[in-house]
DNA sequence: TACTTATATGTTCATATGGGTATATGGGTA
DNA sequence: TACCCATATACCCATATGAACATATAAGTA
């Protein structure tokens, strides 16, 4: 049960949900998730750092750059996440986070640039 | 999506989800939710509280007793809970809980025994 | 009206949480 | 080696949270 209770309370906070439905779409290293939702670096490291130690997702290393992506072995969490992948239409904010995955790549060059919040 | 937040972080602590996933085989009263889950008076009934001003729950009183049911308007909610209720059998507490459901007539008559935790 | 029962709430406390800023780390490159 | 970039972490702060205990409320009953 602790692993379901911990699921939500990293569902719970919009930053990580709003993490996690972006690397439910596609994998992305950290410069792109500052990029897209316009957050500062440490706050997305830190929310990252959150949901790695509790297993949800994993990151690796390519070049200078660190990928994460999800990685839910049970399936009582997947169906979660699918809960509201199912219903992102009623979820705006959720809806236009991935619209703009599409321009991930703009973000990878651009770190220093994308320093709000 | 302020409203998916405050479902996921009502879901995020144990006694809550417990007295959800209760709640969605069955109405129950205060006292009935004491028995089944052996938690003290003041304990179930704040947590009931945050339940209902979320509007997650509502209450109705029938006689002495006030019963609890669930309310989840939106789709993207109940989904949410569907995802565990199909999912149970990898929850051995949660399913515990539900076995305890056939008991609670006893717990209508015998609040002041209950006043555990 | 007084009493009992079921439920709700107030208070206090310890702890957890998230944000911002500054700084550290670690790998690649000149 | 020294530097640069992407990422991680430390520190400090304000606020939120949950538990326990005592107490209040509200409806039913004697």
């Amino acid at each position: 049960m602790n692993q379901l209770l911990n699921f939500y309370k990293m569902l719970s906070d919009e930053t990580r949900l709003r993490i996690m439905v972006l690397l439910y779409h596609d994998e992305l290293c950290v410069c792109q998730i500052c990029g897209i939702l316009s957050l500062s670096q440490p706050k997305v490291s830190k929310h990252l750092a959150k949901l790695r130690d509790k297993g949800f997702i994993k990151d690796e290393r390519k070049e200078q750059f660190v990928f994460y992506r999800l990685s839910l072995e049970d399936k009582i969490l997947r169906d979660g996440i699918q809960s509201i992948i199912d219903n992102l239409d009623s979820v705006s904010d959720l809806k236009r986070d991935i619209k703009k995955i599409a321009k991930k790549e703009t973000f990878l060059e651009q770190c220093k640039i994308n320093k709000k919040e």
